[in-house]
DNA sequence: TCGGTCTCGTCCACGCCGTCCACCTCATCG
DNA sequence: CGATGAGGTGGACGGCGTGGACGAGACCGA
């Protein structure tokens, strides 16, 4: 992870279609070179994958929530290997506090959040947060200071 | 957003750096069909970018946590255009409930995290939840049942 | 019924891109 | 001091992106 890996890195999480080519024109390297320290990068597990960033509101997912799960017991969510295949759920975390989970949700409906909640009240108190904008939806990594 | 434009935005969600060609295999069209769905994909806004994924933990951050944030009226995070641009700070969130605004940060250390508590202290009350892992990352949007 | 036209696709050609390979440079070390 | 290995360069070749010419079919008013 030197300080060209990095640049590598903020390329790509900025535009991550930008070609080889481009990209060693961008870190003074030949073509080759980039390419076997992207595939380094791959390899080590600093880029897990490359990603279209959808807009959920664009793709008919109007309505965006944070859920935080207080599950009964081992009736957790995180326990049920058929939760994370639901698709209204975008990101499953385990967390610390008096809750065991925080879901990220996206639904097409507030009658869709609505079943989505009853589906998910079996397993524990669900706690609701509407997001109503994302002001920064996503930064890049960059190396420490 | 016919079937087509959905098994693109599918094949582009999970993996964004295929060809235009492959694309073109996987869904059975020319080339330059795809292209053309692609860029009005992208020019509706549904497509709103191309990133690289990274590991925060590969990546020097393995402090991950999700930080409610109850600002002191006029004092709030989301007023100060500061904020967005701190390095810690991955994504911001104006949500609903008695908290308002809901900030996912990465830092490299407990340290650090101490540290950007302090620092978002004087906006307002900060609620931390650490992130023990994450089962579920990020699922690709697909259409409504 | 019949052209006009609009949308959405294909085919093709040109130039750029990804990848493999041979070779170079330079720090390391017994 | 010479062997060695990591990491870079340049060239060649085949695949890829893109713009333009062109065609099939839906729609529509005369």
């Amino acid at each position: 992870m030197d300080e060209t890996d990095w640049a590598l890195l903020a390329h790509l999480q900025e535009n991550s279609r930008l070609s080889l080519r481009e990209l060693s024109r961008r870190v003074h390297l030949s073509a080759p070179a980039v390419a076997e320290r992207v595939r380094r990068l791959e390899e080590s597990g600093v880029i897990t994958g490359y990603h279209a960033a959808v807009d959920l509101e664009a793709a008919g997912r109007p309505v965006v929530a944070f859920i935080r799960m207080s599950c009964y017991g081992s009736h957790c969510v995180l326990r049920d290997p058929d939760v994370p295949s639901w698709p209204e759920i975008q990101e499953i975390h385990r967390v610390t506090g008096d809750a065991c989970s925080l879901l990220k949700v996206a639904t097409g409906s507030m009658a869709g959040f609505e079943r989505l909640i009853d589906r998910l009240a079996p397993y524990g108190q669900p706690s609701s947060t509407l997001v109503l904008s994302t002001p920064l939806a996503r930064r890049p990594v960059i190396p420490e200071p």
